[in-house]
DNA sequence: ACCTGAACACCGTTCAAGT
DNA sequence: ACCTGAACACCGTTCAAGT
């Protein structure tokens, strides 16, 4: 979904700086970074910010979607080098490694699997629910994955487990742990 | 531990005041309820806010002690109505659906099962780990639950999930099924 | 068409003055 | 000892004026 026209030279130059301030920005102070901030370290007016990325979500996407789709791409990879239940855990892995490291991208990832996901994410939401959609169906296929459980599903419960560990460890140290103790479940290994 | 002195009359009232407009607020706006608006509302001036509660979090533990406690309290209740695995998974419903409920609960228990939890919280903070240990134990000891989970691991998976299910759905429909799928476990059904 | 930055409404926090 | 509320620093958002 390429603009349909070009952007004006100077339009096209503050859009990237803003998006470079604001990538700065979402990693060292998180998703409240200062939007009034971000637009100081661009060089540029508020109002500006404000005409290129209407709401502070607009702007984590554009921030993060690049990332995002990586991680979508990073699932197939994933999925052809291991077993599909063995895919699926690792890939959960490296997503909540992702959303902990990047501080600004918890939000993002969040509105876009939460229910009424804003129609802005798609770029986002898509990939990520493509991605988790293909791991799941295989696993299930394998027969080492509920076959009620939706891929939503999966990304939700990814994200509360990511919650989890953080609570544990401002670095997710027992993100692992928490996955491990999501897939076998919390009765007593059999 | 009480205050060591009983309060001044003028200091008492605005104490309860605050409580009760902080209660309210809370409900109606969440956790980041506007403080200045908690003062107005109790019709006091924004300073005595600061001086009863100097955070937040010490308005927000305050504001949800007494449902944090009854909290505690209901797990051995449960405890005595079902047997201890039951009792445990239906305990965890029951804060989920109040942290839920409760808008701004969550923040609240959220930091109090934190790693580095501020030790303003200890008296939400011990009554959830010990309503905790006690049914881990009793699940344990009744062999339905893995012997190698910490109280607190319980806990935070039990946040975790409720934020999943309130992704899913602002009102949590989901949470039964969301902790179904944790103490189940991600693995088909055997 | 786009940018700027002042203006507005808001919020948290402090602290001098008051009782 | 406690309360008040003005004052300060900050933030998000809008919009008239400028190019």
């Amino acid at each position: 979904m390429a603009q349909s026209r070009p952007m004006r030279a100077d339009a096209r130059r503050n859009y990237d700086r803003l998006l470079a301030a604001a990538t700065e920005a979402f990693a060292e102070q998180g998703e409240n970074a200062s939007l009034d901030d971000i637009a100081k370290r661009a060089g540029v007016g508020s109002g500006t910010l404000y005409r290129h990325f209407p709401t502070r979500l607009a702007l984590l996407e554009a921030a993060y979607v690049d990332r995002i789709e990586a991680l979508g791409a990073r699932a197939d990879e994933l999925a052809e080098e291991l077993p599909p239940g063995e895919a699926l855990t690792e890939w959960l892995y490296e997503l909540g490694v992702a959303t902990i490291r990047m501080r600004g991208m918890k939000a993002l990832l969040g509105s876009a699997v939460a229910d009424g996901s804003s129609a802005a994410l798609t770029a986002c939401g898509t990939a990520m629910k493509g991605a988790a959609a293909r791991l799941v169906e295989a696993a299930q296929a394998e027969g080492t994955l509920r076959a009620d459980l939706e891929p939503v599903e999966l990304l939700r419960l990814g994200h509360g487990v990511t919650t989890a560990s953080e609570l544990a460890n401002g670095q997710g140290r027992e993100l692992r742990r928490y996955l491990t103790l999501l897939t076998e479940g919390l009765r007593p290994a059999g």
